[in-house]
DNA sequence: GGTAACTGGGTTTTT
DNA sequence: CCCAGTTACC
């Protein structure tokens, strides 16, 4: 049975425990930064469980999948679960609402072969049908595929009208008003026809779920808590799910931090985490403020940088000893800045701290370019999370397309970019062929032999093994073999497209092999689309325990998590906070809450770097620099809780006056 | 008419 | 480094 007594061996404070021990009114969690806000709300689920709620009665929404899993384990450890037990209900907004929609795929008229369309997709579809809609051309600029995407997810997701969000968030798009809205009604008919969800619509299915007359309180029914980690990141679709699913507040449990939003360009607002409290006069709100990570000499620094904004301003205390002051590393340009951060990497390894618990945390992913040249020339291994994400490879979008197709053949967008795949086959020759296919009806099978005659000489033999070879992943029954199948079509396409054919192949080898243990491939393609893998090594499995690699990670992907040191780059206004930022108030202070993660990130040490000359982007070509003191986060209170460090000096010295010429002779070569 | 190979300009963050 | 626009080739 579970052993109260046993989590105050674990060290919850006051606090902790009052979180933990809550009735069923609601809930407000104010959690800063480090506060142990997993533990509180860890503690939480085993105290519900051992007053004997079901743990099929609690859901658990989180942010990350490895956030859910990771406070799941800890409550089955809490309470001794016994294997077998069940486990509360949990994952991400989009993960959960993935398994309502299937099981109910039904009722909301689609067929059970339906397809989540990543981000990617989504912008492919919008460029199959923007010809449509007077949205191509070049007299005028054209908003990016993607760009449309982003606008139109914004329209759904903070459920404003189109010409609002234009508005407010593009305005040089505003002169394609309508021609945009006639072709987001297109992209929605079009998906809808096609049986395809991408990531808004999850959410959108879900709440027309719980808001149906007798299946929304059925659904909600099933649940006696619900309780949400990192409130302040959820959007209006997302604020509608919680409310259908606890209409009186009953039963429910948020935790957030305001100073933490960082998710505003996805739609979210901190103003749902105070609403809440508005809402329900007899909301309980528990604030948590003895952090348990950082030492004060950091925490100070970050109480300084904490936005003024917030109402319920929380400050940030320790028990640890103070430890050094945070340095701020004034630095002559970015590849001292690279030096400075691999010498600091190096140093801290020989007093015993484990390159594992040393990160460099970025603002942009490419921020971190010249440190990973940098720690590559000294051989020093990394591993870099956030950025450009292993799903969004050529041909690993390539392998997830194929797949898709062996149980929706009917998907014309699949088809269309599996046929351009072979040599001699472009845009139009695929749509002629995708006509051919007429992938709407009921078998694709009887017009393949007539595609393959249409297609031109040179290609007729590599399509016709590639139809062949579908046919036979077809027949395969485990997931594993037919994942196996479908790159055995895709390999000899990889094999003449890429010139690093070798490589992609053995991502997509190893991709293969995870999915040898699986038993629903599709419903592996969905998962792998709503959680893909952080970075390439993650598809290894756990890595061993003996490896050691330094973190490279955008500030997004380090959310709630800690390391020993902490490298922050690129303190440079225009790079961060980002120049995309600096145009308004609100995304100013959005990066400022960026920055307050990342310094909340670290437990010991801290550094900062001010490179002081950095190309200005603009006009990078013509080797023009702009001189930037520092980023304007820190002003006179961050600044007093920085140690100043010069490294300017340090820059490298080229001999003056005139060299002798050289000579570099190739002849030899030639003869 | 259609494809491949080249060139030059632009680049945030993620479920 | 990826995308779009351009050119050269079939």
């Amino acid at each position: 049975m579970f052993d109260l007594a046993g989590a105050w061996d674990e060290g919850l404070d006051d606090a902790q425990i009052a979180a933990a021990t809550h009735g069923d009114g609601p809930l407000i969690v104010m959690a800063g930064a480090g506060t142990g806000k997993t533990r509180a709300l860890t503690a939480r689920v085993a105290w519900l469980l051992e007053r004997g709620i079901g743990a099929e009665r609690i859901l658990l929404l989180t942010f990350t999948r490895r956030a859910a899993d990771d406070m799941l384990a800890r409550a089955s450890a809490l309470i001794g679960a016994e294997p077998g037990r069940r486990r509360p209900r949990g994952g991400t907004f989009h993960a959960v609402a993935h398994r309502y929609v299937a099981a109910y795929a039904g009722s909301l008229g689609l067929p059970d072969s339906f397809t989540v369309l990543d981000p990617g997709e989504a912008a492919d579809l919008m460029d199959l049908l923007r010809g449509q809609h007077a949205l191509v051309g070049t007299k005028v600029r054209m908003p990016r595929s993607a760009t449309l995407v982003e606008a139109y997810s914004r329209c759904i997701n903070t459920q404003r009208p189109l010409r609002e969000v234009l508005a407010v968030d593009y305005p040089w798009c505003e002169p394609h008003l309508d021609a945009m809205a006639a072709l987001f009604r297109a992209f929605t008919a079009r998906k809808r026809a096609g049986a395809l969800l991408d990531f808004d619509d999850l959410l959108l299915y879900w709440r027309a779920l719980l808001g149906h007359e007798e299946l929304g309180p059925h659904l909600a029914g099933r649940f006696d808590h619900v309780l949400v980690d990192e409130y302040q990141d959820v959007n209006t679709l997302q604020v509608d799910i919680v409310r259908s699913l606890r209409p009186e507040g009953r039963g429910l449990t948020v935790v957030g931090d305001d100073a933490q939003a960082i998710y505003g360009f996805r739609g979210a607002d901190a103003r749902h985490l105070h609403d809440l409290a508005e809402q329900w006069p007899d909301t309980t709100v528990v604030r948590l403020e003895r952090n348990f990570r950082s030492r004060q000499a950091v925490l100070d620094l970050a109480n300084a940088v904490r936005p003024a904004e917030d109402g319920n301003r929380l400050v940030l205390y320790s028990d640890r000893p103070p430890g050094p002051r945070p340095r701020l590393v004034r630095c002559h340009d970015a590849p001292a800045e690279a030096r400075a951060i691999a010498d600091g990497v190096l140093e801290a390894h020989e007093r015993g701290v484990a390159l594992r618990d040393q990160a460099v945390l970025v603002r942009a992913a490419h921020h971190s370019d010249l440190v990973e040249i940098e720690l590559s020339v000294r051989r020093i291994p990394y591993r870099k999370y956030g950025g450009l994400r292993f799903l969004e490879a050529a041909h690993v979008k390539d392998f997830v397309t194929t797949a898709r197709l062996l149980d929706n053949p009917h998907d014309e967008i699949v088809w269309f970019r599996l046929l351009r795949l072979h040599q001699g086959i472009g845009p139009a020759r695929a749509r002629a062929l995708v006509a051919m296919l007429q992938p709407g009806t009921d078998d694709v099978l009887p017009h393949w032999p007539d595609a393959v005659a249409a297609a031109p000489a040179a290609t007729r033999t590599a399509l016709s093994g590639t139809l062949d070879g579908l046919d036979g992943a077809r027949g395969r029954t485990t997931a594993g073999r037919r994942a196996e199948a479908v790159l055995g079509v895709l390999r000899p396409l990889v094999e003449v497209r890429y010139p690093d054919a070798a490589v992609r192949l053995g991502d997509l080898d190893r991709l293969v092999a995870t999915a040898a243990g699986v038993d629903d491939l599709q419903g592996w393609l969905a998962e792998l689309t709503l959680d893909p893998p952080r970075s390439t090594g993650d598809l290894a499995g756990p890595p061993h325990i003996d490896e050691d690699y330094v973190v490279i990670s955008t500030i997004h992907s380090a959310k709630g998590l800690e390391w020993s040191i902490v490298h922050l780059p690129h303190l440079v206004d225009g790079a961060f906070p980002s120049d995309m930022a600096l145009k308004s108030p609100a995304g100013l202070a959005e990066e400022r809450r960026l920055f307050y993660v990342a310094v909340t990130r670290a437990r010991d040490e801290l550094s900062l770097y001010a490179p002081l000359r950095m190309p200005h982007h603009r006009h990078a070509r013509d080797d023009r620099y702009s001189i930037a003191p520092a980023s304007r986060f820190l002003d006179g209170p961050a600044m007093s809780a920085l140690e100043i460090e010069e490294l300017i000096p340090v820059r490298d010295r080229v001999p003056a006056g005139p060299l002798t010429p050289i000579e570099i002779d190739l002849a030899p070569l030639w003869r």
